[in-house]
DNA sequence: CCGAACATACCGACTGGTTAGTCTGGCGCT
DNA sequence: AGCGCCAGACTAACCAGTCGGTATGTTCGG
């Protein structure tokens, strides 16, 4: 058997992205030497340059699996058989939950994302447009059957709402006094007031 | 006459300190060498280490001019003799403008500051929780006396607010559709409703 | 009113250290 | 006997900060 899995059970390129997900969200992309990585993964650079092209592939491997599994979930709130207006609350709140669940992703996701290469920027840009308006296009359609106030346009509200989830990560502490799921529920919460008529 | 204003008619040292904001913006404080900097104000790093001790206190310095302003403003509004509701709104709404109008230093505020130095990084924190305290402070005397919805705390509220002027740096374009103004009354309105009861 | 001593503002070559990525080679499986 | 998987030494580039040096004011005794 090749030593795809040596010393501990999982496979090294899970152990390396595992790693590399800590530490550039504890110190940073620039910070974070590639020295370190290989390191805190058991193996060495020839392993991580074995894996993938470069530094920067590994930050966009994080960038990707984030946004596939947002994507992922959005649709599934989106698309479920209920009213808007529980739509729109159902999604809002669960990403407050996957992103309090995947901290060291989302702090990664909003402070790394000019040091993607140009091209990959772009690509993690285009997909990150998909789930904003997808998003945006449920706020209006909730707007436009009178469910919602007219008052603020989508896009805003959209904007308004994922700040939040951004800062997320500067100010939840898992030892806090609120658990994932009441800070999800308070946010929706304000979201829905918000866009009460 | 000692030529603090070679060339140009600011002196030096703020030259460096804007040349500074703006690279640390679009690059990223990590990604900008002392030697860009120096270039992009003219003069060479004898110039720089003659008034600034190190490169993170160049960063430093951001944070501080930043923090000054808007805590000023925040007082400013928070101690206008208005009814709570007014006062609210005014101070939502003008940390709005005024952070558009610097987005170069929001970005790197947002970005940057697990590069300063613990020290530093400790006093930033510091100064800006008694910026939050104060919001919050606002926030709670509209709870109490009734013209705010008590069913989330204050301190979520502020922290929801915060998170999407955070975002503005991300998604605000100067030539896009909505003047500063208009996008703070709007985020201001969302606020509001927000905490209607 | 003058000039020596001092102070301020800056220049730019240099240093010691770090880094991403490469490359050669070898181990173990099939 | 070949190939996937990986080790680890190596390289070329870069970078923050230092330091001796110079030019331009300012102060103050005589």
């Amino acid at each position: 058997m090749p030593r795809t899995t040596d010393g501990d059970g999982t496979p090294v390129p899970q152990r390396l992205l595992a790693a590399a997900t800590r530490l550039f969200a504890e110190q940073g992309y620039d910070r974070t030497s590639v020295q370190e990585i290989v390191e805190a993964a058991g193996v060495t650079k020839g392993a991580l340059y074995h894996y993938f092209g470069s530094k920067d592939d590994l930050l966009h491997e994080v960038y990707a699996r984030v946004l596939r599994l947002q994507q992922e979930r959005l649709d599934a709130f989106a698309d479920a058989d209920a009213p808007v207006e529980k739509r729109v609350r159902d999604a809002a709140a669960d990403v407050v939950v996957t992103t309090i669940d995947n901290l060291d992703d989302a702090s990664i996701f909003f402070r790394s994302m000019h040091q993607l290469s140009p091209e990959k920027n772009r690509q993690v840009r285009a997909e990150r447009r998909r789930y904003h308006e997808r998003f945006r296009a449920l706020i209006e359609e909730g707007q436009r059957t009178g469910v919602f106030t007219k008052e603020t346009p989508a896009d805003l509200v959209v904007d308004y709402h994922f700040g939040s989830i951004h800062h997320l990560s500067t100010w939840y502490r898992p030892n806090g006094p609120l658990s994932p799921q009441e800070v999800a529920d308070h946010l929706a919460d304000l979201l829905l007031r918000a866009l009460r008529p």
